[in-house]
RNA sequence: GCGAAAGUGGCGGAAUUGGCAGACGCGCCAGACUUAGGAUCUGGUACCGAAAGGUGUGGGGGUUCGAGUCCCCCCUUUCGCACCA
């Protein structure tokens, strides 16, 4: 499969073949990606200043997972941030791009089961490796800000989070049916469980009813939804809306219905108050606690019950994406009163009511509402239409007369558009758009309703059963509650000698010297919790901890973090749309709030990079590398093949960014054979230019022939081009425009030996340039090229250093003469 | 079902504001050098046509001197959401 063009094998035959000279004249990746990633480390050259005066920049790829391995999509991810990181160092800005590690989680538990390994060393073995494979990738990060979630160190700070949650309340727990994944054996949080399966193996969820941990992020639901506005046009638009989504912010009314003969109220939530004279029922959630209540000495009250069982059951049961539950309901024989109307309505549960939405009861108007008119069929509830259509949508100042008082017999689904009310006493004639004002504001002042905005977003679950994780900071005692750990105590360790059994209990629970301690505040004998955090709180903080990642006394110094943040380009996988991406805007945000950072978003910038596909073998299917499908590629065997340089040209040059990239292996063969056609043209004319005290200042522009000054247009065409694609992220279309300047300087018909001093001048800035340019993609060659170019000290500036990037001289680049097709009737006519 | 985005050669994709469609690369074809080529170099490569010329950006209509780009209708694909009151 795999073509042997390996650069290790060429090079050892070649030495024995060639001299020293024809060797160094070939491009040997292997050789140079060696020479400059030592180089790199010994020089420190990527470690960011905290006392750097110059401009920041924060470039930031999502946190890892440890797995063992680096996948392409790893390598896609990787190649773009540390692309804009070159750039922005090469044009002397003091760049921050770190790396970690996502410790935490399921596989290394999974291993502990099934093989017994200890999920500590099994993680530090993978983070071993997977560090070696990015150091040959070349990618450029701080090593000496590397963090790990699993570390005391880091999930220290994790508890302590926690804690302060605690302290204000927004850290709670409670007995809650939660997603439960039977396949990995643990809760899961609604953005792990969306659509009804695991996020993570794929499996349908099924509910239980678990005593949790919750985060309240409800609380900032609505800075969630209006705190979007600061950075709408630098977020991906799918990303907001599927957010904005999530949080489902949805502005209605709540309305108290009387129960006839109790002095019981039924709130029920709606965005239609303009259509409640067509209320026909109201109708609660099966488990509504009020059911309880105002059924007690009803007949009905069992089979009500008996319903409501059979209603939780279904819904235990995994989730068949793909059908729709029947309505069924049950009346309760309960009356309830319209406060608008002053009728009587009967009271029904049913299936299709929520109960953790909005006040779990709605009113029922079948006429303008399609759930409801399919439950008023299926019982013969009454349909009463109460919104005409407005005709174009133009007010219509008359009060609209209806004839006839029962249209709903023709009709055959709900009308829900804005109209014109109909059969609505006082209201009648009014728009639907006035009435809903008038009418909320009526409700309030007769304290019956009013103005309400309900959220879809419910509570973060972050309770896990499990071993592998930073256990909850907090001591269950028999007289003084749920009690947290006093800081001072933290980090709460985990145990070395829990046994993994993969019974859905936490192996924690099964160490009597971790769970026995003794209350802080009564000192009397009490229990630890033995849930441990969802993995997302890790990496909800993370990038804020790489800025002061060895701070012992706080997750970080809010000085030095300010220094950083916020991230100025953020770059990852969409999959994290509503899960890692809601939660660090929502951990930010809290941060805010106990003075740790200043402001409410914490990163200016995203981009979604598309996925890495591979064909699957026997189909034509293009589908994500994955092990299961066998179509993945290891990226330690195309650096062994091509280089890494090669590979990240490749990678960046295939597609957009943002698109999906299918792996072409001749591709990559394209990439190197660019590389190796640059190298050799500077090995052409290093002996012109590698001495710099030779350098000739600016010629004059009649001292430059024809094709001398065609090469400088496109030097500079090629400057603000690539700039330009940088500020926007097209990577690929800079590649293509370094490319066309390759081409350009091939094509130039001077040689070394012929060249004028002015000739030399031009190739000098093309090959400068070029080189320059050229860094963001493949860093080893083009360090390698500017030392052959006669610079020392590499290609990074240093502090009072000058930028490197190429300035566009938009005199240089401007066309020299016009060229203006002319057109007849829309035809091209000549040229 | 609802919502959003997108349809350009054999393929990935170019085409600042409406102004020479197909840059750049892959693949393919031909040639050169070679014992050899899956290396390298040179040239070609949207379609029809011998040519002149014509036709072309999912389909149909429109605006305009001029449309891949703007407007309307339709088709297809992909991705979200799926009882959220």
């Amino acid at each position: 499969m795999l073509k042997e063009l390996l650069c290790l094998s060429n090079y050892q035959a070649g030495k024995l073949a060639l001299g020293k000279r024809a060797m160094d004249e070939k491009y040997f990746p292997e050789v140079i990606e060696k020479k400059w990633q030592q180089r790199w480390a010994e020089g420190q050259a990527f470690e960011a200043g905290n006392d750097d005066t110059r401009p920041k920049f924060y470039s930031l790829e999502m946190l890892p997972y440890p797995s063992g391995f680096l996948h392409m999509g790893h390598v896609r991810n990787y190649s773009i941030g540390d692309a804009l990181a070159w750039y922005k160092r090469l044009q002397g800005f003091n760049v921050l791009h770190p790396i970690g590690w996502d410790s935490f989680g399921q596989p290394a538990e999974q291993a502990a089961i099934k093989r017994g390994v200890n999920p500590r060393a099994w993680t530090e073995e993978n983070i071993a490796h997977m560090r070696g494979q990015l150091k040959r990738l070349g990618i450029s990060y701080d090593w000496s800000r590397e963090i790990a979630a699993h570390r005391p160190d880091y999930y220290k700070w994790d508890q302590w989070f926690f804690l302060k949650m605690f302290e204000r309340g927004l850290a709670y727990k409670k007995q809650s049916p939660v997603n439960w994944c039977p396949k990995e054996g643990t809760v899961l949080s609604n953005e792990q469980s969306s659509g009804g399966i695991c996020w993570r193996c794929g499996t349908a969820v099924e509910k239980r009813n678990v005593e949790q941990w919750f985060l309240r992020i409800t609380e900032y639901a609505e800075q969630l939804v209006g705190q979007i506005e600061q950075i709408e046009s630098s977020w991906p638009e799918k990303v907001l809306k599927r957010q904005r989504d999530w949080v489902g912010r949805s502005e209605g009314a709540y309305i108290d219905f009387s129960v006839k003969d109790s002095d019981k109220k039924i709130r029920v939530f709606t965005t239609r108050i303009d259509t409640i004279f067509g209320a026909t029922a109201v109708v609660l959630a099966p488990d509504h606690p009020l059911i309880v209540e105002l059924m007690k000495d009803s007949a009905l009250m069992n089979d009500v019950q008996k319903f409501a069982e059979k209603v939780a059951v279904a819904r235990a049961r995994p989730a068949d994406a793909t059908a729709e539950e029947v309505k069924e309901g049950l009346n309760t024989g309960v009356l309830a009163i319209n406060p608008f109307s002053g009728e009587n309505i009967p009271v029904w549960v049913a299936n299709y009511v929520l109960m953790d939405y909005g006040t779990g009861a709605v009113m029922s108007v079948p006429a303008h509402d399609q759930r409801d008119f399919e439950f008023a069929q299926k019982y013969s509830l009454p349909i009463r239409q109460v919104i005409a259509p407005a005709s174009h949508g133009q007010p219509s100042a008359e009060p609209v007369s209806v004839t006839g008082t029962d249209q709903s017999a023709e009709m055959h689904q709900a009308f829900t558009d804005y109209g014109v009310l109909i059969n609505s006493g006082e209201w009648g004639g009014k728009l639907s758009e006035v009435a809903i004002r008038e009418m909320t504001l009526f409700a309030e002042k007769h304290k019956f309703g009013g103005g309400a905005v309900t959220y879809r977003l419910r509570d973060w679950g972050v309770s896990r059963q499990r071993f592998w994780g930073a256990p909850v900071p907090i001591i269950n005692c028999d007289d003084c509650g749920a009690v947290a750990v006093p800081y001072d105590d933290l980090p709460v360790m985990l145990p070395e000698n829990a046994e993994f059994t993969g019974t859905g209990q936490s192996p924690l629970a099964g160490v009597p010297e971790f769970v026995n301690t003794t209350c802080p505040k009564c000192n009397g004998p009490a229990r630890r919790d033995t849930d441990t955090m969802d993995t997302f709180v890790d990496s909800s903080w993370y990038f804020f901890r790489y800025t002061d990642p060895r701070n012992a006394d706080a997750p970080f110094d809010p000085a030095v973090a300010a220094q950083w943040t916020p991230v100025d380009q953020y770059v990852g996988g969409d999959s994290h749309a509503v899960m890692h991406l809601i939660y660090t805007r929502f951990w930010t945000k809290f941060m805010r709030d106990i003075g740790l950072v200043s402001f409410d978003e914490p990163v200016k910038r995203l981009l979604t990079q598309g996925m890495v596909t591979n064909i699957v073998e026997g189909t034509d299917e293009w589908k994500a590398m994955s092990k299961s499908l066998g179509n993945g590629v290891d990226p330690d065997e195309m650096i062994r093949a091509f280089g890494a340089d090669a590979t990240r040209l490749f990678i960046l040059f295939a597609a957009p960014v943002e698109n999906e990239l299918r792996w072409i292996e001749t591709g990559i063969e394209g990439g190197v054979r660019f590389l190796r056609k640059v190298y050799s043209m500077v090995w052409r004319w290093h002996e012109r230019l590698s001495d710099l005290s030779q350098r000739h200042d600016e010629p004059a522009p009649d001292e430059i022939g024809p094709a001398g000054q065609a090469l400088r247009r496109k030097t500079h065409q090629t400057i603000a081009r690539v700039t330009s694609d940088f500020e926007h992220l097209h990577l690929n279309t800079s590649v293509s425009a370094l490319m066309e300047l390759f081409n350009e300087l091939n094509e130039f018909d001077v040689t070394p030996t012929n060249a004028s001093a002015a000739d030399v001048f031009v190739v000098r800035e093309a090959l400068e340039s070029l080189t320059v340019m050229l860094a963001p993609f493949s860093p080893h060659v083009a360090e390698e090229l500017w030392e052959q170019l006669g610079h020392a000290g590499g290609l990074i500036p240093k502090v009072g250093e000058s930028a490197r990037w190429p300035k566009v001289n938009q005199q240089h680049a401007r066309k020299a003469e016009l060229e203006i097709p002319v057109q007849v009737n829309g035809k091209l006519r000549s040229r």
